[in-house]
DNA sequence: TTGTAAGCGTTATCAC
DNA sequence: GTGATAACGCTTACAA
């Protein structure tokens, strides 16, 4: 490997003035800086990045902690911090939890030791509890999910209007048997349940019923099945994400119930599947692209001034109407 | 941060005797051991693994380069790598190239950079060409994508055998007009077209089509539209991936073509969406958990043993019968 | 069995 | 403007 030593010997230089021609932060005399800079060039060097971070006590990597590596949102999410941090020449250790809350602690503790910058993370509720000792030792942004200590830059969907006017489409609709399905491990779910709730009482209607399960397919199937199976069954169905829609979808199938004119049918994310299922279904889009390219500039603008006052951001979702939410 | 000197301090041995306890490679005295070990405990101390990779030329990091994170396929290769390297205390530093030569190229130069022990990586067809320079570097498996050079580590499906089973599967199901949408990126794609071709020439027939396109739901929908529209309309199609199969699907719902009477549909690899669509899809599944795994022993054989004779492993995929590819 | 010290590739400080 | 040199945290000869 070529090291900063063979550049300095090719240049006839010291190491410091290589280093200096290349951070372009001390004066140079010109010529120096060419033979330097041709050094360089002819021996291919590139910078080892680990003894750089080792020596400056920083990295230019930083961490994505998702609790699903295979839900569309959050590679979405991925994708979009990766070009945000690409720009700024960082790059991006994606790790998945699984929800799980033993997995989110190690994964934490791995970047920790891996020394990156900071973290993007969407915690559980039960880890919120013991993550005040987490933030001081390095800087993070929370995202999708709130966090109930308010010392920590978030970006959050304003979840409480965007289940408040997916939940009222319905309504204009003529829908009024609704019942909702909302994930239980972050606030998320909870919060589109108050927007569901508000909008129910603005048409002084109460919810058919409001379940909160495991974000995942399967629950989201089972408790659709036993909407169905119910004496009071509804006559359309929110879920708070994707992996619960394509549960209820699946068991709207199996049960041959007719979307959307037996029952109306919405939810949360932008999915490939959602507009190739007939009918296809009507979304609150989350700006995946906004909330991850913020999320990184909070995270940067922290890094450089961990002292800053925190801040939240909250995005506003984008209801796409399609077929799956309309009696015809 | 607490580093060795801290241990060491208040052990009150020196940085030397904590590095060998805690690498458990030299004879230690039981008790200098135990008051290591407290001090350890007592400080919270973790190794830095920046310094230890730096010192070491080598670290517990692994790369993996995929072309499309949005992919199902990819996402779940990934799930499966970081699962397996997990186990044998490596992290996953996930990288998307967005089937985009220039950012393969910067990709593995940061991983190289990164110091990673080595990489798992799909690459285009175009980078294969450049792609000698880079094994000698660091350890290399390749995934999904056959090298036209030898020399390195791979897991690949039997490609070949895949589509023809495929491809026999709507032949034997009464289709005869077959129309095939391929990736052009790729030697997957060649592969496939290959027993897709196979398999026609064993019924004594030749395909309507043979598309090699870019491997994105557009091209898949604008091909679709093509084949509709011509003269000799298909009455089966076969994709080589899930995002072309989505882009056929819309083309065909915005025709009104009914599937499977008007049209079979067979494609490639398990999503979510394929079971839900009406009918569901008919696919040839790879082993993900199994390919990734795969690839992540051979990269660990390879780096215990940089010198050993390159490896390719061939998995089959399993045919899931579905509602799209059996006329009623 | 343990300590000392060199060195991994950088960058920052201090001389000149 | 430029060059020595120390230091980042760790491991490993080499000594003792």
């Amino acid at each position: 490997m070529t090291s900063i030593k063979d550049v300095a010997k090719a240049a006839g230089v010291s190491t410091a003035t290589v280093s200096r021609v290349l951070a372009n932060n001390a004066p140079i005399k010109a010529e120096t800086r060419k033979r330097v800079l041709e050094a360089v060039a002819k021996l291919n060097y590139r910078p080892n990045l680990i003894a750089r971070s080792l020596r400056a006590q920083k990295s230019t990597k930083i961490g994505l902690v998702v609790s699903d590596i295979r839900n569309p949102f959050f590679t979405a999410i991925g994708r979009a911090v990766e070009d945000a941090a690409y720009e700024q020449g960082y790059s991006v250790l994606m790790c998945n939890t699984d929800e799980n809350p033993e997995k989110e602690e190690l994964y934490l503790n791995l970047l920790y030791d891996e020394n990156v910058a900071g973290v993007i993370f969407s915690p559980t509720q039960q880890f919120s509890a013991s993550f005040n000792s987490y933030d001081t030792r390095m800087p993070f942004v929370i995202i999708d999910r709130a966090l109930e200590s308010k010392g920590t830059d978030m970006v959050l969907l304003d979840n409480v209007s965007a289940a408040y006017e997916l939940t009222k489409h319905l309504l204009d609709n003529g829908y009024r048997k609704l019942a909702g399905l909302f994930g239980d491990v972050s606030t998320t779910g909870q919060e589109r349940s108050l927007g569901f709730q508000k909008a129910l009482e603005d048409f002084q209607l109460k919810p058919v019923a409001a379940h909160f399960i495991p974000p995942r397919i399967q629950q989201g199937y089972d408790a659709t099945i036993a909407l169905l199976d119910s004496t009071n069954r509804p006559d359309a169905i929110l879920t708070s994400n994707s992996l619960l829609m394509a549960g209820a979808l699946q068991a709207l199938r199996d049960k041959k119930i007719s979307v959307p004119n037996e029952m109306g049918l919405v939810g949360f994310d932008e999915t490939t599947w959602g507009e190739l299922v007939d009918p296809p279904i009507t979304v609150m889009a989350q700006p995946t692209e906004e909330i991850g390219r913020t999320a990184t500039e909070l995270l940067f603008q922290r890094i450089q001034e961990p002292s800053r006052s925190p801040k939240t951001v909250i995005l506003n979702g984008t209801l796409l109407v399609k077929g799956s939410s309309k009696k015809k």
